[in-house]
DNA sequence: TTGTAGGCGTTATCAG
DNA sequence: CTGATAACGCCTACAA
């Protein structure tokens, strides 16, 4: 209820008036479509366009032209580090093509990502890019293949940082064999005996990370498996868990992912269990904070931010949709000590 | 090149055709502006909409409509725990409210942000919050007021989680008693010599900490004052050069961020002088990791999710634009023992 | 209950 | 080089 100017955004006609030519000189000047404008009307028409703190409906811009610039991003949670590392790559190179990222959480249901990859359609973003493993028995498979399908129909570009399941260009993460190469790394530094912290089986990305465990020690020692949640709170009660039930049988554990992990060590350390001393334990993905706890985390590194990177490389470039595998590295850590 | 049957996404005029009913009816049907369509219609235009797979385009409904349903957040860095904790509670309190979120990295650059306001304007969402630590110097702070004074008169509304420096809703961190709370404790514990690692002074964040540390301690005992990166590298490096400079006159370092003070603290494991025992380590924003790492570190509380929440509530009230004002919580940890 | 028609802010075509 | 004017896809009086 202020006397202060209230009223719509100043629109190109706006600006035209106050310049005194028509829309389409003022849009021409603006964005140099053609470079076919005197200098003293560019010049005006640049002032006026200052002057009312004009800015260009992109809405309406991408009716007209026909398209937007804009990417969309899936992830399952913003505040998990293994998104947002991939959320950073996907920033830096949709800022270096000058698109826009938008991003919706699905917080790890399927039925949700399906909602919100139906509703981004509606925004006709130039790529869409939805990340996080694929689970199993979702029942919403094939739908959101639809979905993708019909985005890409109609001329959108449809990457998945995940697992090749879907029929479009997908940046995949070598999770069996980085598995594979942590187990025969730490038979090699004398371990036999593991239990493996894992998700439910339906979470691919867990469950090729815990096959390629078990592939990788190829029949040599003993395994227990815990099933729990693929959080931080899941490696934590995992940890208690697997204590109570005695530790006589394991001399390492390994966590599906990093953050699993380090809550795992946290609860064992809570238990007087030290990890790296009496208990070897290791992640996978590499996260930051790897090197910042103690002991140091041993893990299969994972190009995450690259991974984001490849997805914008993979959705704009105009190659059939392929799979791009990212190789891992396995970095042993104090967490997972040569064992006398 | 494929046989595939490329071409433009449907539109309503094709759902219409298709379910043979007028455009208008098709859209009353689908968004149901009003109750008023034959059942029968309603259900064909619905099966045709299906049949297309169809979405409408958001631009078009966006500019029909008059406005949007989105909300533009800017960040400093997606994969900061500080940034992405936000992100977090916008993310929620977005889906709540039915909006999209889009979002933008600006980097720690004062002109980004500018830049990134400017064009995000365009977009015409409903709210922008702009995230991170007002910069004082910038140049910058009355352009970037005009762009979201003029993005207000046009009926958005604007919020900042920052500090209160423009006449804008504004939810801020209580950053100089928190640190103020801080050194009181530290002092209540039994340490005298301090070290503060802060970043620029023009980064108001960091200065309010310094500051409130400084005014909490009420000239007792003593500090030096380590300046370098906002970020862990900052604290990793300020802690190597205090290692070098000699530690015979500091009991404990407070770390403007949690992040430094984690980077901090495994710098000095690596030159053998051992955080909680030979010195004490405090941060601040009290993130996650703070529990995980050893030894846990003490750190002033400030509830980050909340600060994204609170600031899409701001912004979608009718209330004249205030600042609300968030409490912090010193947590003390093993990482500053009481000293004997 | 339905359809026609005009408008939203831009861009682009096509005469001048 | 410039200015009408017709799209773009959708919504919504207004009229039937």
């Amino acid at each position: 209820m202020t006397a202060m100017d209230e009223g719509p955004a100043p629109t190109l006609h706006d600006v035209a008036r106050e310049a005194g030519v028509s829309v389409a000189t003022a849009s021409r000047a603006l964005n140099g479509s053609a470079r076919n404008v005197r200098a003293e009307n560019a010049d005006r028409v640049r002032a006026a366009a200052a002057r009312l703190g004009y800015q260009p409906h992109l809405s309406a811009q991408a009716i007209a032209r026909g398209s937007t610039r804009t990417v969309a991003l899936v992830v399952r949670d913003v505040a998990d580090p293994y998104f947002s590392s991939i959320a950073a790559g996907v920033g830096q190179a949709a800022e270096e093509a000058g698109l826009i990222v938008t991003m919706a959480v699905a917080g790890g249901s399927p039925e949700r990502e399906l909602e919100i990859v139906r509703t981004l359609r509606g925004q006709r973003p130039q790529v869409i890019i939805v990340t996080g493993s694929r689970i199993d028995g979702a029942g919403t498979r094939d739908e959101l293949a639809d979905e993708l399908e019909a985005y890409r129909t109609a001329g959108g570009r449809a990457v998945l940082i995940s697992q090749l399941d879907l029929p479009f260009g997908t940046v995949t993460i070598d999770n069996h064999g980085g598995s594979a190469g942590l187990a025969r790394a730490l038979l090699g530094a004398g371990y036999r005996r593991f239990a493996v912290f894992h998700a439910p089986p339906s979470l691919r990305t867990s469950r090729e990370r815990h096959e390629g465990f078990l592939s990788g020690l190829g029949g040599a020692g003993s395994v227990v498996a815990v099933e729990t949640g693929f959080t931080r709170a899941g490696g934590h009660e995992a940890a208690r868990r697997l204590v109570e039930r005695g530790l006589d049988d394991v001399e390492a554990v390994f966590a599906v992912n990093d953050v699993m992990a380090i809550g795992a060590m946290t609860a064992f350390r809570e238990a007087g269990v030290l990890p790296g001393r009496d208990l070897g334990v290791a992640g996978f993905d590499d996260i930051a904070s790897t090197v910042d706890v103690v002991p140091a985390l041993t893990s299969v590194a994972v190009p995450l931010r690259e991974a984001g990177l490849s997805a914008m490389r993979l959705a704009l470039s105009d190659d059939a949709p392929a799979e791009l595998r990212l190789p891992t590295t396995v970095v042993l850590r104090e967490s997972t000590p040569p064992r006398a």
